[in-house]
DNA sequence: ACCATTTACGTGGGACGTAAACATT
DNA sequence: AATGTTTACGTCCCACGTAAATGGT
C-alpha cells in the first residue's frame, strides 16, 4: 500500500483515460499502467475494466477509490500542517517569562507573535525561576526568560544571556525630592517604593547598594507585577518606582515620570534565555524566541541613558 | 512521504529506542536510523533528540506523530476494509430478478447471503425483465436474473443458463378435477387459473399448450407474486395454479397441494443470469451469484416429479 | 490504419544488511 | 567494556522511460 499508487489510481479514475492521467502525475503513460495493475495485484479485485476507448471504474473500485479519496485528502491536509509546523506557523509554545519581565518585555512580544504567528498557540508562564525551572525540567515548556543571576548554572540547562536591561529610580515630576540636589540613597527611603516583585537575592543586593544595615530591606511598600498600575499609582503620590528603563520608556516620554538623579550604582537586570540542554526547540518556539530578541533590541534601543 | 517511514518513525517513538524498534518493524537497526533519518529531513525538523540512553520525542515531533498516529490508523482501517471487499464480505450488491423466480428462488437466497456475508449490503429490484435491462445498462445493478427467454440476445451482455425449473398445474386435494380420469388442458379453464405474474411472451406459449384460440388468453383470475399468498388462497378454493414444483414442494409435502395430472407438455422457466460484457462483477456480487447457483441446484434437487 | 493499453528490456536510485566507527557511561 | 547510534560500502529490487507489441474499431 503505496501512496503514491493511491494518486496514481486515482488520476486515471478521474480522468477515465491512462494517457491523461499519465501526464497528469508526470510519469510515463506504460509506468502508470504497471503501477495500476500492480495495486489491482496487490488489492486482490479489479479497479477498471479497460474497454477499447476509455476506461471504467468497477464496482469494487469505486468502493476503493470511496476510501482512498479520504486518505489522500488527509494526507495533503497533513503535509499542509507539517508545512506550518515546520515554518513555526502552527503549534503549540510554551514558555515562561519572570515577572521583571513580564511588563515590558512580554506584552510587545505576545502582540508581535500574534502579528507574525497567528496560527501560533501560545501558553505562557509568568512565574518566580524556581517555579519555571521545575516546569522547565518537567518539559511543560519549552524555554523561559528570566534574570541570569537568580539561575544556578547546571549541566541540564542552557542558558544563553540576551541583554542586559539598565533601570533606576523614578517618581512624578514635582516631587519634593527633585528640589534637592546631591540625592543619596539614604534620602530616598522615607517616600517608600514602588517595584514589581523582586526576588529575594535581588533584594539582598539592592540593600547593599542603598547601604542598609544587615536585617533591614528596602521599604518596597507596594510590590506588582503591572508596570501600568505602578505608573499610574507612582504619578499621583510620593512614592518612588523602581524600575528598569525600558518599561518606563513611554510613561517618561508623556512626562507623567522623571528620573530621580541619586548617586547609586548602575542598576540592571541580566535577561537570560534558559532551556534543557540536548532538547530541540520546536519551530514554533525558534521563531517566538527570535521575536522576543528582536523585541528585546527595540526595548534597549528607547533604553533612556543614565543620568 | 511514505507509509513505511512513518511505521518505522512511529515504532521508535513508542519504544523510546531505536534497537527495539527495528526489530519490532523486523528492519535491521542501521536501516531503522537512516528511514528516520530520511523522514526527518524531508520534514525539515528533528522528531526525535537522541541521548546516550534513550530517544526523546522533541515537541514537534509529538505533533507530528498525532497526525502520523491517526493516518496509519485511517490505513489499517482501509485495508480491514479492502480486505473484506476483496472477500466479498462487505460492499453494496445491487441485484435484480423476475417476478416469476422471487417466489422459490429470491428469499432463500436472501437468507442464505445474509447468513453468509452478513455485511453485504444487498438492493434487489423485482420487475420485469425491461425494466431489468434497462437498469442494468445503466450500471444500477450489476446482475439480473431472469427467464432467458425473455431476454433477447446482445452484444454487450453475457446471459449464462443457470438451469431449467419445471412446474405444473397444482389445486387442493379433493378438488373435484381429481376425481376425473384423463384430464385434458380445456377440461382445466372453467375452474380459473392462479399464477405468479406471467410475461406476455411466455402467455402466448402457454395459450398454445392449452390450445385456445388465437385472441383468447388462458383465464388467469388471479395474478400474484406472492407464492404463500396463492397457496392460501388455491388451498381453499377451486382456482388452479401454475407454478414451478420448486415453490410448492413445501406445500404439496404439507398436503396442502397436489398436482393435476393432466395430460400436457412439460412447462418450464430456463433461469438464466445476465450481466453486462466487459464489467468486472464485484467480489460480493460474485459470491451473491454463488449463493443463488447453490440455491438453484438444492430446488433442483427438492424438484417434484412430473406425473 | 488508428487509438489506447500492455509487454519487453535496459537503467538508475533507493532501501536494505553487514561491518565498522563513534559516543557516552 | 557495554550499550546504543551513526557512517561506510556493497547488493538487490523496484519504479521508471523507451520502444515494440497487442487488441479492438
Amino acid at each position: 500500500m503505496d501512496f503514491k499508487r493511491l494518486r496514481y489510481a486515482l488520476a486515471v479514475a478521474d480522468e477515465g483515460n491512462f494517457v491523461r492521467a499519465a501526464e497528469r502525475v508526470s510519469i510515463s503513460q506504460p509506468a502508470l499502467s504497471r503501477a495500476v495493475q500492480a495495486l489491482e495485484e496487490e488489492l486482490g479485485f479489479l479497479l477498471f475494466d479497460r474497454g477499447n476507448r476509455n476506461v471504467a471504474v468497477t464496482v469494487a473500485g469505486a468502493a476503493f477509490f470511496n476510501h482512498a479519496r479520504r486518505l489522500l485528502f488527509d494526507v495533503r491536509n497533513m503535509e499542509h500542517d507539517l508545512d506550518m509546523l515546520r515554518n513555526g506557523d502552527s503549534g503549540r509554545v510554551a514558555f515562561g517569562i519572570g515577572p521583571l519581565h513580564s511588563g515590558a518585555l512580554l506584552p510587545r512580544m505576545l502582540r508581535q507573535v500574534r502579528a507574525e504567528q497567528p496560527g501560533i498557540i501560545m501558553s505562557v508562564s509568568i512565574n518566580n525561576s524556581n517555579y519555571l525551572l521545575d516546569h522547565l525540567r518537567a518539559e511543560d515548556m519549552e524555554f523561559f526568560m528570566s534574570d541570569v543571576r537568580l539561575i544556578e548554572a547546571a549541566e541540564d540547562l542552557i542558558i544563553t544571556h540576551e541583554c542586559r536591561q539598565y533601570g533606576g529610580i523614578y517618581c512624578r515630576p514635582g516631587h519634593p525630592l527633585l528640589a534637592r540636589p546631591d540625592i543619596t540613597p539614604p534620602e530616598l527611603l522615607p517616600y517608600g517604593m514602588a517595584a514589581p516583585t523582586i526576588p529575594d537575592v535581588l533584594m539582598v543586593q539592592m540593600n547593599k547598594l542603598f547601604r542598609l544595615p544587615p536585617g533591614r530591606d528596602l521599604p518596597v511598600v507596594l510590590s506588582c507585577d503591572s508596570v501600568h498600575t505602578l505608573v499610574d499609582v507612582v504619578a499621583e503620590c510620593d512614592l518612588l518606582l523602581i524600575s528598569s528603563h525600558a518599561a518606563l520608556a513611554e510613561a517618561a516620554e508623556l512626562g507623567r515620570l522623571v528620573q530621580v538623579p541619586v548617586a547609586l550604582p548602575p542598576l540592571w537586570a541580566d535577561i537570560a534565555t534558559i532551556r534543557l540542554r540536548g532538547r530541540t526547540l520546536s519551530p514554533g518556539a525558534q521563531r517566538v524566541l527570535q521575536t522576543a530578541r528582536a523585541v528585546l533590541s527595540q526595548l534597549a534601543g528607547t533604553e533612556m541613558p543614565r543620568q
